[in-house]
RNA sequence: GGCGGCAUAGCCAAGUGGUAAGGCAGAGGUCUGCAAAACCUUUAUCUCCAGUUCAAAUCUGGAUGCCGCCUCCA
């Protein structure tokens, strides 16, 4: 049985109830170009794009996913003035353009790991697909639909009559060479599928073709490779929304006109992360990615949490401020999650209003009642599958773990469930992943330490020993010195905890800023 | 120059005609030598102006501000 789910399509610009032709359900998302570090505005689409599959397998879909990697390196412009981004990327570096695209690719896959990002089926590389790239070339060429130029084959729009349809584009109003330069192309709107490798310095990618030596133009990857490897029409296309009046509507184009067949039925597109100036982009050097978040104590998934504070259609304003708020709200649900009992639950003066509503239901072997799951899951799934709404999936999910009627064991079967569509680790202690924990005893006293990567060893004794002391200090009653070490650690950002066990946790923000202001080193 | 979007509490935001979800932060209380944690309670009339309507954050017109796309970009 499977459940219903709407879904924004940006082509016919209204939310439908998604019918998939195609079973496994095929959908194709426009991958990374793997020339720098991905920022974390790159990483919001990605993340909305898992929550997308995540959700139709919970509906009860099949699902086939291909993502590609970009790791051909493309001019800025159809003119020959661009740089190839590659090319400059390996030139910084001191690396072959092969070498770059290898480790960022790598980057790119363990960042989305670390976001719970489900891997797709598939992750083909542009640099592997050549040949379906020269064949399709030569299908629209053979159907008429290219012409030639100094610097390559282009497509021909003006043939193509349904080309502005898609983002509702008005012909008249498109400005020649206004941003770039229009070189030898007959439309403003025609776009290269084969590009020359100019003259000058040799290009470390290139590739034979039956039009000369050089390589593909950036449309026809995303056509290729979906061609070979989903049916078409897909069912669904996804990509950022930056893609909508360029690269999908050059992709449709290329792609119908060398197929005749319509190229995808649904298209969603993800808004932007931005900041306060603007967005974020990796040519405007303002970008953060997933390391410096951690750098700022707000893990992947805190950030994945982030993400669900906004609706995907909607910009979503970020900053530290708002990343460690999901990262402490995450911390609290897995909180509340653990502290969960295998059947009394927690708020127990909430109960009142739960007596009589669900004594219908299959109560299993754990003694979980299905019935009070599924009831307490119904408004969630329903958020989730009004189009993505996952801001209102949040609160239905907080609403559930407070909802008096329902058990311990139940809440956190609820919250299971709904991880599925969340992959935030619900079921995980909170602080388990990314955090050491260093226990020890001195001088009799239990001090533990948590911290975000490496302890280096003299930071560590020093937090031992003088939380031991201040231990020591409130045994004799001596609290002018518990103080005293008190505001010495929150001096070094080092946050104090007295647990009900007797034993002391030392929270460590920034351990060079700790060094420091304990005295021992950098 | 063309096209599009947005404006809701300290912050991030949901909400497309029926009287403002949720998170974080804050405040008060219980508890604690102090602190933390935990628990309870609590915090807005929706940029401005003018309309439509029994009823508008939600529709219309206008103003102001911000942002995006038209170029590689999630």
């Amino acid at each position: 049985m499977k459940r219903d789910i709407s879904l924004y399509d940006t082509a016919a610009a209204k939310k439908s109830k998604f019918a998939p032709q195609n079973d496994p359900v095929a959908i194709y998302c426009c991958g990374p170009t793997v020339y720098n570090y991905a920022h974390i505005g790159n990483l919001r689409t990605y993340i909305f794009e898992d929550v997308l599959k995540r959700a139709l397998v919970a509906c009860g879909y099949a699902v086939r996913h291909v993502v590609n990697i970009t790791d051909v390196g493309h001019l800025v412009s159809d003119g020959d003035t661009g740089e190839d981004k590659m090319e400059k990327g390996a030139a910084r570096e001191g690396k072959s353009v092969w070498e770059i695209a290898a480790y960022y690719t790598e980057k790119f896959m363990a960042d989305a790991a670390s976001l719970n990002i489900l891997p797709p089926n598939l992750w083909p590389k542009a640099t592997e697909h050549i040949p379906q790239m020269i064949a399709l070339v030569k299908t629209l060429e053979e159907n008429g639909f290219t012409y030639r130029t100094s610097d390559g084959i282009y497509f021909d729009t003006a043939r193509f009559p349904a080309y502005c349809d898609f983002a509702r584009i008005d012909p008249q109003s498109l400005r020649a060479g206004e941003r770039v330069d229009m070189g030898e192309k007959r439309g403003v709107t025609d776009f290269a599928l084969w590009k020359f490798s100019p003259k000058g310095p040799k290009r470390q990618m290139e590739w034979e073709s039956p039009w000369g030596v050089g390589f593909p133009g950036w449309h026809i990857e995303c056509s290729a490779m979906s061609l070979a490897h989903l049916p078409q029409p897909l069912d669904i296309h996804c990509g950022g929304m930056d893609h909508i009046r360029v690269h999908h509507t050059n992709e449709i184009a290329q792609t119908e006109a060398a197929t005749g067949k319509k190229f995808a039925n649904v298209w969603l597109h993800g808004e932007f992360l931005v900041l306060d100036k603007g967005k974020m982009a990796k040519s405007g050097g303002n970008f953060v990615t997933l390391d410096t978040l951690k750098e700022r104590g707000v893990s992947p998934l805190g950030y994945r949490m982030f993400c669900y504070t906004a609706h995907y259609r909607s910009p979503l304003t970020f900053s530290f401020e708002g990343a460690a708020a999901a990262e402490q709200g995450l911390a609290n649900l897995r909180k509340i999650i653990s502290s969960l009992d295998k059947d009394g639950g927690v708020g127990e003066a909430g109960n009142i209003n739960g007596v009589g509503n669900v004594n219908a239901g299959d109560v299993n072997a754990n003694n979980i009642n299905t019935n009070a799951v599924n009831k307490a899951l119904e408004p969630f799934m329903a958020a989730v599958c009004d189009d993505l709404n996952m801001p209102r999936a949040m609160a239905a999910l907080w609403d559930g773990l407070r909802d008096g009627a329902m058990s311990g064991a139940e809440k956190r079967a609820f919250a299971e469930e709904a991880d599925n569509v969340l992959g935030l680790d619900l079921l995980k202690a909170p602080g388990e992943d990314h955090r050491i924990v260093v226990a020890e005893e001195v001088d009799g006293y239990k001090v533990s330490i948590i911290i975000d990567g490496r302890l280096p060893s003299p930071l560590k004794s020093a937090v031992m020993e003088k939380a031991a002391l201040r231990k020591k200090s409130r045994a004799d009653r001596d609290f002018q010195t518990a103080d005293q070490i008190r505001n010495q650690f929150a001096e070094a950002g080092v946050a104090l905890k007295d647990l009900p066990d007797g034993s002391t946790e030392c929270t460590i923000g920034d351990p060079a800023r700790a060094a420091v202001a304990l005295g021992c080193g950098a």
